[in-house]
RNA sequence: GGAGAGAUGGCUGAGUGGCCUAAAGCGCAGGUUUGCUAAACCUGUGAAGGAGCAAUCCUUCCGAGGGUUCGAAUCCCUCUCUCUCCGCCA
């Protein structure tokens, strides 16, 4: 959530930032600003009159004391007078705070400086690439074949289980699938210094609100109930992202400045809804509502923050690297990024049997947004409370790692080269149907 | 699911209607003393919001939300969470 201060002093740039993105939100700044004038105003006139009955109230206590007990009485009717207004200006300031705070909620956050102008997809820049496309001398096969062919994964039988978009992984596929996790979550924290965790998979809403997915985004989640009880509906969720829990593992917390910068590395099944999203690439393992997804993240102090962002798309380029494949690093311009995000990096991992090019990773500095909606903060060594910036990426997720990995690795007779640095997990050397 | 106990500052823990402006201790920061360290002593030590050019002042916060009262950490109601025991259970 953006800071309603920063919003006060500098509309003007606030409004130029929300522009950038396309979305017509800096209109809303006009409105925002006259409930949060409105709220300022009420809550001079109800603390005014507080701070008038506190001190009589204490004059009572006093009187009564000494006995003086018609005084008392005479002051009494005063206060009660005043306390009937206070209640009905009480009420006035929860209206429009919560008012305001639901305009502060819906708003995304600021482009960083550094991020490209555009308007979608097609304008985001490449800023690296990762290895070469690889060339074969066969026409290389899909991954719903490969699968097929190598019963990696039965496709059938998972939309029988649960409908379509949902795999059920077979042999060596299931064996593929948990190599690779493990060989994420090993990497990540022997190389590159995170610390696991595994959160909950069920996870409650203000997790959800922590990170930007909530209240804009409630039609992408999957709902839980508990039982036939329907008064638990909106209170817990399928986590779609690791990022969820795991950003607000320290939410309401002041953490010390010796403590930063935190690394975290979870592993989770991530699911997503999609709606709205039927149709699109339905088949095979590209658009799922279940995946699995190794993520990291980051808390980290403010002028860490983009330093650290590089160093967590090098994170996940490794993952590539070490397993033969090529990619594509892009920024995502401003007309494309997340809610949540100041700056963004996707990669794209090349897929020869789709020939088209698959993202597996999205890494983004939040700077304090997230911070803010979930009040997470630190204390300097000056002891100032501050909010951290905190990031997130994927490092990296798997359905579509494991689409570019059997895609890539196909040999003319049909099976699987497995890539030297997943063979100590899975005891073999190339998967054969 | 049943029964009971509890939730107070960074931590321990006192506080049953009015100097609570939350005791005390620990911890932490600064200072004095000291050859260094330690110890002792002194001082300070929460968060959020708001007013003001500023010094400064005001309001709110004792798990959350309501209520009673001139006034609530304290009394009443609801909820959440934690702990103990019983039942069920991977």
């Amino acid at each position: 959530m953006l800071d309603i201060k920063l919003v006060r002093e500098q509309p003007d740039f606030v409004r130029q930032r929300l522009a950038t993105r396309g979305a017509g939100d800096e209109k809303q700044i006009d409105e925002l600003l006259a409930h949060d004038e409105r709220r300022r105003k009420l809550l001079v006139e109800t603390e005014t009159l507080k701070a008038e009955r506190n001190k009589v109230s204490k004059e009572i206590g006093v009187l009564m004391g000494q006995k003086k007990i018609e005084e008392a009485d005479a002051r009494k009717k005063q206060t009660r007078e005043i306390g009937d207004k206070i209640s009905t200006l009480d009420k006035e300031v929860a209206e429009v705070e919560k008012v305001r705070d639901e305009f502060l909620l819906r708003l995304p956050n600021l482009p960083h400086a550094s991020v490209a102008l555009g308007r979608s997809a097609a304008d985001n820049p490449v800023i690296r690439i990762g290895g070469e496309k690889k060339q074969f001398a066969f026409a290389p096969k899909s991954h719903i074949a490969l699968c097929e062919s190598l019963k990696l994964v039965d496709f059938e039988r998972g939309a029988k289980l649960s409908g379509s978009g949902f795999l059920l992984y077979t042999n060596w596929g299931a064996r593929l699938e948990r190599a690779l996790i493990q060989f994420l979550l090993d990497l990540h924290i022997t190389e590159h210094g995170y610390t696991e965790v595994s959160p909950p998979f069920i996870i409650g809403r203000d997790c959800m609100v922590g990170v930007g997915q909530f209240p804009k985004f409630e039609d992408q989640a999957y709902a839980v109930r508990e039982g036939n009880d329907s008064d638990t509906l909106g209170k817990l969720y399928l986590l779609p992202t690791a990022e969820a829990p795991v950003a607000n593992i320290h939410r309401e917390e002041i953490l010390p400045e010796a403590q930063l910068p935190v690394r975290y590395v979870a592993y989770s099944p991530c699911f997503r809804a999609e709606a709205g999203a039927a149709g699109v690439g339905t088949r095979g393992m590209i658009r799922v509502h279940q995946f699995d997804k190794v993520e990291l993240i980051k808390i980290v102090k403010p002028e860490h923050g983009y330093d650290e962002l590089e160093k967590l798309v090098a994170n996940a380029e490794k993952v590539l690297q070490l397993l033969g494949l090529h990619y594509k690093v892009i920024n995502l311009c401003t007309g494309d990024m997340g809610f949540a995000s100041a700056k963004t990096y996707d990669i794209e991992v090349w897929a020869p049997g789709q020939g088209q090019y698959l993202e597996v990773s999205s890494c983004s500095n939040c700077e304090d947004f997230q911070a803010r909606r979930m009040n997470l903060k630190f204390k300097s060594k000056e002891s100032e409370i501050k909010f951290p910036h905190i990031l997130n990426g994927s490092g990296t997720a798997l359905a579509r790692l494991f689409v570019a990995l059997i895609e890539t690795h196909q040999q003319a007779d049909g099976s699987v080269a497995i890539p030297a640095v997943l063979q100590p997990y899975l005891k073999i050397e190339r998967i054969t149907a």
